[in-house]
DNA sequence: ATACGTGCAAAGTATTTGCAAACGG
DNA sequence: CCGTTTGCAAATACTTTGCACGTAT
């Protein structure tokens, strides 16, 4: 994926070194269709026998964030996902099941319109915003 | 606040008891324009010479939560809030500054049309959506 | 060689749960 | 009275931090 390229690039030029913990983070995200959070992280890596410390992970999620090559999405439950940013600005809401819990990203260029309408009329410089919606996904519906 | 009326009345034809922990929390989410979390609740409820157990707001929100009398709103933070919910089912969205941290909330019929729309051609049976803005507040903007 | 990166374990928050005492009907 | 509600304290879940050691440059 052009986003991993893109990230490790942005991470030497930035002045990161090149450590094993946070590039197999790197990698693993760049390969989601989805967000993932940082136990699943933790636990893909593992099974990849690629082990990494759980700190290491947060710590590397923070570094990202920071750089805005991830963005944090709080779908509910309190627990925190990450997903890569592409550098073209777009991004993806979310759909959560609330029966198997389980997490897809969906995209809608007529509701992002409608929320650039409504954020202008605010009085906040908004910068960035989340939408979730929730309900029963196709299997659990049955 | 009519919503306090009624959701006292709700929990009694429910069968919950008329204890004092539970009846302060409600009263209080009844005097709110926006969303509270449990530490806020507990502040306010001691500060208001209303001390309860940090444990009976928690077990508050869980009950009113399953009467959906109240919403919980993952403003970011890894906090969960919550807030009133009107027999109407209208609902709100939230503004967060990510300066100050205060939280607000708003609403728009254009951009619930918008979700609406976005929601039918998902193939999930959503029946909740949350929407959060993140930027500067005007206060803190300057 | 030197500073950055990593892993482990301990510390920190937010939230939940077990239990005995207080309380409402 | 009897089952619900409450408060405390202990437990849990997620995340962050301190520190010693390894590693890239």
């Amino acid at each position: 994926m052009a986003w991993t390229k893109y990230a490790l690039e942005l991470l030497d030029e930035t002045g990161y070194r090149a450590g094993g913990a946070r590039r197999a983070v790197v990698e693993l995200l760049g390969r989601q269709q989805c967000c993932l959070s940082a136990q699943e992280i933790f636990d893909r890596l593992r099974a990849a026998k690629r082990p990494v410390g759980i700190a290491s992970v947060y710590r590397a999620l923070e570094t990202l964030s920071e750089l805005r090559l991830v963005k944090r999405v709080d779908a509910g439950g309190g627990i925190a996902r990450y997903e890569p940013a592409p550098p073209d600005g777009d991004h993806n809401h979310h759909l959560v099941c609330r029966d198997c819990g389980k997490v897809e990203a969906f995209s809608d260029p007529r509701l992002e319109r409608a929320v650039d309408r409504v954020a202008d009329g605010l009085g906040y410089d908004v910068d960035e915003h989340e939408i979730v919606l929730t309900g029963a996904c196709s299997d659990c519906a049955a």
